[in-house]
RNA sequence: GCGGAUAUGGCGAAAUUGGUAGACGUGCCAGAUUUAGGAUCUGGUGCCGCAAGGCGUGUGGGUUCGAGUCCCUCUAUCCGCACCA
């Protein structure tokens, strides 16, 4: 074979060959279709849920399929998650790598109430989309495994759970969700007499076991409601009338709807809930012990919002006290007292009033005549306000009096109880003891309505605000004067427990979770209604299929869609509830599916669940911090409580992948004229700035007979183009939007530099985590960096050329340099400094003109990760049975190729760089400082001083101090 | 207001974790080859300067022989929460 230097070879055949061909080259087109029929075919990636190796569980946050399908930004994150997942394969590691649909959702609804369509038809198309784009990136998905939420077979077992909850109570002894007959067992026993549950106490009725066993089936079922994990009660919950349904906390963004975009108010409704207030405390723990972005663990913390203090009773004055002085508080009497919660329990010498919010249920009572239309008055302009109006305002201050009076139960004084928007009925008792002098918002409404500021310590400074701080000695207050913060907490605590009068009490901000959407695409909640009472479906009559109706639209008495599914009662005769669950039932349990997902008697089959276990990997957005993240947590607590899955977390290690945003590239239309002008000369016009679409413009130039035929109405379009007759484009980062015209769909680019180009490149572009913009431009680099590896291979007229000689130093030296960079980041999820270090390392076997197997075999192995679709291809040239790379061995690598013969030392005088001297690479620190004072470097430069100390840092450099 | 992050060439970024800042890629400049090139190859490219040299990692300070990296200060941008007592 004879072999001409690289390029030549293409001009030679050329000049000496009439009928001349394109030259062979690499031709990603052909080899990617090959290899991911192959992988299909022969089922590569199929996990085993039994082996001898280690597990490793990656998985991605699975998408919604949307009727758009993906754009570049989507595959980030799969790509390096299948990178991780190939890379642990090599590595020896069993590997579960699935993916799904999260396919119940609203915009199929809207979609299907628009056009009719059943929302399970466009589901299905888009599914389509999403498994032929992603099946085009080269995936090593398991599809064997693939879960999609609206299928009867996997919402049988989300409707398993949420029954399990039903059927559960969390008892407080235990600390840890029971099944329903434990509760029962103690009615029995002992009626409701000294049960701790979690759940609102006053819900929890009381009766002895004698009352208990002459209950009816109609009333024990009342008495054990307010115990269950999923619970139906009236809740204040964000109502949207735009989308007819109620939506979570985190579907509302500031006041409107996620999802379209909606008002969004307040409105009270008989909803389920499900208690994931009983698991605050364990999901916070819990964090701990979890390898996440600490933004996110921040998140959830916030979210949870533990807060430790104490709760206190003011007493109620008796209009006739105020003129008794009866200075003895009896605390024998009935009357109603107000309960505050606070933090700063240190403070209270200094509450000099008490603030309700208005919806306290005690407002009316404390109303005094005089007050009364006052107070009304305020009451209905608060509730004219909406929540957003509420939020937006958080300067204006305002508030009632009631005309009553409390007691200060530690100075005795009264103090003026008011009402005041400021105060949230949901958090704490609804009522607050107001301390000015510790609390900015109190010294405000005190300022504003001439109410005492008293001061509490003598650290404080409160002459133009309150001061929090919890420094210095108390002073004006009685039992604590002279003590620390800490030191009068902790007594005030033990007084007010000792009186009777207060408590210490922990606090969550975290509300159940509401659990219903009045919407037709969910699954339907499993429950029927008998004489007007909640009871569960039957397990064996699961899955309750989601039925059809004729259209998806509330009924006209304002029932959820499910109000028109004709005969569909339960047994024929009861009932069912006719909401749905909402978006996150079917995602808070999905990693469990994919671990068995065909199975037809469990939601996952015991030994699969105790093999996987949990993912040690999970990819996605940090939009779902405190929603889906904590839902499934959640929902993994519960299941480890009943003993139905091992491990105590979901979701081991966490990254959220950054955004790729769009690139948008802008025309400047002069204002009146169909004439743009270039971003060079805008400035001497009147111009108006257009999107243009970014698949006309490359390197930000227009190509202007393309722009000519984007629209019809710039078809006769006018240009002022710079001096070198090109027109120019501003350019603009912000989010991918079909709006912006700057998407870029993954599937131009595969068809153009292929998909492992694009992979490489998506990882190439920067760190994981970060946000970035896309640029088109820079797939140009690492498609020419597979041509030039391809070109490794086959050095000349295409043809596959690798040799058996022996490797050279030199070219060891930059496979070994890969391999450990390689694998050093890959153990960091920093992929682009991996794909750098192997360009790194082409470009230098290119240099070297290397073309041995020893080199290259292991290259390839390296590569597959990466470039899975190239690699198979170059392994199989390279003489290996198709479809065996991902079973190769990893390589290792190896310290003695790395070793330099010489190593130049810059050495500098007190960090100024003077010279560089070359040395042996075995060279100690001490030769290096022996050679450095014989030589004439100290004599020129020490003008005459001498030299301190000498620092060597071995490999690096010489610093000498003078 | 509270919390989390980020800040390095025209652009995306790297820096063995305290040791010659700007690797790799893009873009740009020059050259080779080609009828042509959105092809391929070679060289150059932080800034100022003809050069010697000087200056350079958001700002200002500090520690150190030596700081992008450690400490303090301030600023800007992004994200999340927001009257949570």
């Amino acid at each position: 074979m004879r072999r001409f230097p690289g390029i030549s070879a293409y001009f030679r055949q050329l000049s000496t060959n009439s009928n001349w061909k394109p030259m062979p080259g690499y031709s990603p087109q052909q080899i990617e279709k090959k290899w991911q029929a192959h992988w299909k075919d022969h089922r590569t990636f199929r996990a085993d849920n039994a082996s001898e190796k280690p597990k490793y569980y990656v998985l991605d946050m699975f998408p919604y399929p949307s009727g758009a399908g993906l754009h570049v930004g989507h595959p980030l994150g799969y790509i390096a998650s299948d990178i991780v997942s190939r890379y642990k394969r090599l590595r020896g590691f069993n590997v579960l790598h699935p993916m799904g649909f999260d396919s119940f959702g609203l915009p199929a609804e809207q979609y299907a109430i628009q056009t009719g369509q059943h929302p399970a038809l466009t589901t299905e198309q888009n599914i389509g989309t999403y498994i032929r784009q992603l099946s085009s990136l080269g995936f090593s998905y398991d599809w064997s495994r693939e879960v999609r939420t609206s299928d009867p077979a996997y919402y049988k077992w989300t409707q398993w759970i949420f029954l399990k909850l039903f059927n559960s109570w969390y008892n407080l002894d235990t600390n840890k969700a029971e099944p329903l007959k434990t509760l029962l067992a103690k009615f029995a026993e002992n009626g409701s007499d000294g049960i701790r549950a979690a759940g609102d106490e006053e819900e929890h009725h009381s009766f002895t076991n004698g009352q208990w066993k002459l209950f009816s089936e109609k009333q024990r079922l009342q008495a054990v409601h307010p115990y269950r994990l999923a619970y139906q009660q009236d809740t204040y919950v964000n109502w949207c009338p735009g989308l007819g349904t109620v939506l979570s906390n985190d579907e509302v963004k500031d006041g409107l709807s996620e999802r379209g975009g909606f008002p969004v108010e307040r409105r009270l409704m008989p909803q389920w809930n499900l208690r994931i207030t009983a698991y605050a405390d364990r999901l916070l723990q819990g964090l701990d012990t979890l390898d996440w972005p600490d933004a996110v663990k921040e998140m959830q913390r916030n979210w949870i919002g533990k807060s430790i203090g104490a709760e206190v009773e003011f007493r109620i004055q008796n209009p006739a006290e105020e003129s008794a002085e009866d200075q003895q508080p009896t605390t024998n009497t009935q009357q109603p007292t107000i309960k505050v919660y606070t933090t700063r329990v240190d403070t209270i010498y200094g509450a000099t009033f008490l603030v309700l919010a208005p919806e306290h249920e005690l407002v009316a009572e404390l109303t005094t005549p005089e007050q009364k239309e006052h107070i009304q008055d305020y009451i209905d302009a608060t509730k004219r306000r909406s929540e957003r109006d509420r939020m937006a305002d958080t300067k204006t201050v305002s508030g009632a009096f009631t005309g009553s009076f409390g007691i200060n139960p530690l100075s005795g004084e009264p103090v003026q109880i008011w009402i005041a928007d400021y105060v949230l009925a949901g958090y704490g008792t609804g009522a607050v003891m107001a301390v000015p002098s510790g609390d900015q918002r109190d010294y405000v409404f005190a300022q504003h309505f001439g109410l005492p500021i008293i001061a509490v310590t003598d650290a404080q400074q409160i002459e133009e605000q309150a001061d929090p701080t919890k420094e210095g000695r108390y002073i004006n207050s009685e039992l604590i004067n002279g003590l620390t913060y800490k030191e009068a907490t902790h007594k005030l605590i033990q007084h007010l427990e000792a009186n009777g009068i207060g408590k210490g009490k922990t606090n969550f901000r975290i509300r159940d979770a509401i659990f219903g959407r009045q919407r037709y695409w969910g699954e339907p909640i499993p429950i029927y209604y008998k004489d007007g009472v909640a009871y569960g479906v039957a397990e064996a009559d699961l899955p309750l299929v989601l039925p059809e109706i004729d259209e998806y639209k509330p009924t006209e008495t304002g029932e959820p869609p499910l109000g028109r599914a004709k005969d569909w009662k339960y047994k024929g005769l009861y009932d069912y509830e006719l909401s749905t669950m909402p978006g996150w039932a079917g995602s808070s349990w999905y990693y469990l599916r994919y671990m068995d997902p065909h199975n037809a008697e469990r939601f996952v089959g015991e030994e699969a669940e105790r093999y996987w276990q949990n993912v040690d990997l999970y990819l996605g957005g940090a939009e779902h911090a405190t929603g889906h993240l904590l839902y499934s947590r959640f929902w993994h607590l519960f299941l480890k409580d009943l003993g139905l899955v091992t491990a105590n977390e979901p979701f081991q290690k966490l990254i959220n992948q950054g955004m790729i945003l769009g690139r948008s590239n802008f025309v400047y239309r002069i204002n009146g004229t169909n004439t743009f002008v270039t971003l060079g000369k805008k400035d001497q016009h009147e111009t108006t700035a257009l999107h243009v679409d970014v698949n006309i413009v490359e390197n930000d130039v227009v190509d202007l007979e393309a722009f000519k035929k984007w629209r019809e109405e710039y078809a006769n379009a006018e240009f002022i183009l710079e001096d070198n007759g090109t027109y120019v484009c501003g350019v603009e980062v912000e989010k991918m939007s079909k709006s912006k015209y700057n998407v870029v769909s993954p599937d131009v680019l595969i068809e153009r530099y292929g998909a492992d180009a694009l992979r490489l490149y998506e990882m190439f572009l920067g760190p994981l985590e970060q946000y970035k913009p896309w640029n088109t431009n820079g797939m140009s680099g690492v498609a020419g960096f597979l041509k030039k590896l391809w070109r490794l291979y086959h050095p000349q007229d295409g043809d596959f050329a690798v040799t058996d000689e022996a490797a050279a130093p030199a070219e060891l030296k930059a496979l070994h340099k890969a391999i450990r960079k390689v694998e050093e980041d890959i153990e960091k999820f920093s992929f682009n400094t991996t794909v750098s270090a192997l360009m790194i390392t082409v470009n230098e076997l290119t240099a070297l003109d290397c073309h041995k197997r020893a080199v290259l075999e292991p290259l390839v192995v390296l590569l597959s990760p990466y470039a899975p679709h190239l690699a198979e291809e170059l392994w199989v040239e390279l003489g290996h049975a198709a479809g065996s790379i991902s079973q190769a061995a990893y390589p290792g690598f190896r310290e003695e190729y790395l070793v330099e013969d010489t190593v130049n030392y810059p050495v500098a005088i007190n960090g100024k760089v003077r010279e560089t001297l070359q040395f042996p690479a075995t060279a100690t620190a001490a030769d290096i400082e022996a050679a450095v004072r014989a030589s004439d470097f100290l004599v020129r430069f020490a003008d005459g001083k001498e030299a301190r100390k000498f620092i060597v840092v071995p490999g690096r450099m010489v610093n000498v101090v003078v």
